[in-house]
DNA sequence: GATGAATGAGTCTTCATTCAT
DNA sequence: CATGAATGAAGACTCATTCAT
């Protein structure tokens, strides 16, 4: 087996293991035994343990963030309302957090406790997703689609904490063998919009 | 120092350890020495370290039970609007947890990864709270107060989810040197609401 | 056993141990063996093998320097003569390395090649030796007991050189059962002087 | 590259590495990074690690014998004094060890706590001095050039110790760039040599 | 009850060596 | 011959728990 091929492997194993029995569960036996490779094998393509969680974890932003910028480049600002605006990105992310439930779990589930390193990484996470949340909602401010009236940061703090949990609930705890199909996501994204809508923006014919 | 005082002093650093460092980076080592007591006598109040979690969490869970209920019994019915209803209702439990940031953070960030029986507890108390708020909904949906057309599962996710996210936001991560005064938590409170509000309740004039 | 007595029991097995075997080859497994004891229990009273390997190595420095220091008190400087001085000097040394063989093969046999802290200890032992020799060296200079026409640096080599490597030589290689007496490290003192001493000081008429 | 070429590019990094790091410390994978070449090319040209250290001090070892036994040859004991014979010998064994300060560093300052084998290699090497030191003292004696009352088991370990001492203190600690010139071998020499040849030496007067 | 010395199963990590390509 | 992925025995260190005093 080529390099690659076998440091991907590691990690498919590695993820599954940590996502069911989080970091500390984990072990360097778990791992390899899963593999079905020799102890010292993990250690020619990761430095430690904690590297190979950052690994993962880090991969899962990156990614993430190449799917957000990448879906804002693609959208035309002139024809979408705040709403479908707002609608679509949610959407995006919880299509993102759908497509590996492992990966989800890990992301959206390790509390503290995590060596210091490690710790970091679950945060920086964390932020930039209400980081992001936040600069919309500022953004919608500046063209009257959202009420200048709200606290933005806790806003964001609300959406955030509905958005990850809602994720967890339906992509982790019930999650389905064949995942979720395109249909099941915008109802879930639909109903998820119908709940915040109205307490976020202004309606409709006071905008713009 | 008679015996339940040692207990709960004992209780007491170790709450403040596992908030800050989390379950599996808190040494019994740690607590002794922050207690300052011996390393035997941890094991005369608690059968090992996973009792000392668990009565911790479960301490903290029965508090929340007996505020709730109590609180519940002291509601007439009669004179209170479905909006006040739930406003009350967000505001009690943010009120408790601001109580001890500590507890707080244990009992809202400790993710996955622990031992099963530690693991348990606290999904447990999430579980509880998503289900108060499900319930709350349907029973709001039966008096008219709540859309009938509102998916109550994932939208009690969204409530379960922004609640503790707020709450860890401002009672963990901003935590104040003297706590939240009752002010600040209705002003969080009323921010709270006026996110979800028109999203999950009819508007006035439809309701009875 | 109490601490100290088990602390020192430790570092009597340890010894022998790095005597006979080196840094390397002794494992903590062989100590543990050797002193009767628990994994963990070497742990209880060392951070770590360097640990354990540093206190041998300073204790037997401290020895040697209150010994040096001690009896360079008790010297009348007035009544003895230059040779008589350096003819004191040598003999402590040997005797003080005489004591005990295994800390005297551990002090001056362990090349390079430790890590950096335990290597730093042993060469401090040895310039210390270097640096007492080469004053008492520039001191009889000053008293025209020591010729002035010699390498002071290279001939504090030597007289180090020739010093441990007696000492290894006779306490160590040609070990004996029960030490050897004050009569024999006499007699090596005056072969060693005798080599020296003409070479190095000044004839006996040429002296003040 | 040819075999014999490869096998001395391999020694070379070796000899650097083990003179810097010692025995333990120095991997295999120092060794391939070093020399640019793959895992499995060492064992090639090598059994094992040890054979690699062995090779390096045997090699070591064969040259100081073969130009110590050549240096014999060129001697017209007719015509030289015992006292030069001594300066040719010393000033031969420095200039020797002068010329290669990593391999010096090796054979002089590796202590206990090798593999058997490679500890063998080592102490055969300073046997082989000592033995050959002693071997002139007592032809010496035979001459009446040197003293008959000398301790020569002790004499031999002084001049050994202390010309290792010297070899090591300027060639390893001290060396230079661009090695020691000639002169300065000299200077060194005549120095060793004023130390010890009063004090071993019959007066000049007694000697024929 | 309180103590703290002792325990040892359990983990991570290292690194010389092998062998199929 | 050269390569480098794979191996696994071996070693240091951790830490919750026990128990004699």
């Amino acid at each position: 087996m080529k390099a690659d091929e076998r440091k991907e492997a590691i990690l498919k194993c590695a993820i599954r293991l940590f996502s069911n029995q989080g970091y500390y569960q984990t072990h360097i036996s778990d791992i390899i035994n899963e593999a079905q490779i020799a102890r010292g094998t993990v250690y020619q393509y990761f430095n430690n343990k904690d590297d190979i969680f950052i690994t993962i974890v880090d991969t899962f932003y990156d990614k993430w963030i190449n799917m957000v910028s990448f879906e804002l480049a693609k959208i035309d600002f002139n024809s979408i309302s705040a709403k479908d605006y707002f609608r679509h990105r949610i959407r995006q992310t919880l299509n993102f957090f759908s497509l590996d439930p492992d990966l989800c779990n890990i992301a959206l589930r390790m509390g503290i406790g995590l060596p210091e390193k490690v710790s970091q990484t679950i945060s920086r996470f964390e932020k930039r997703i209400m980081g992001i949340i936040a600069d919309d909602l500022k953004l919608g401010q500046q063209n009257s689609n959202i009420r200048t009236t709200i606290n933005v940061e806790l806003t964001a703090a609300c959406l955030t904490g509905a958005l990850l949990r809602i994720a967890h609930h339906y992509f982790v705890k019930k999650r389905k063998q064949k995942g979720y199909t395109k249909k099941e996501i915008d109802a879930i994204t639909d109903d998820f919009i119908s709940v915040f809508i109205s307490g976020v923006f202004v309606p409709r014919e006071e905008a713009k």
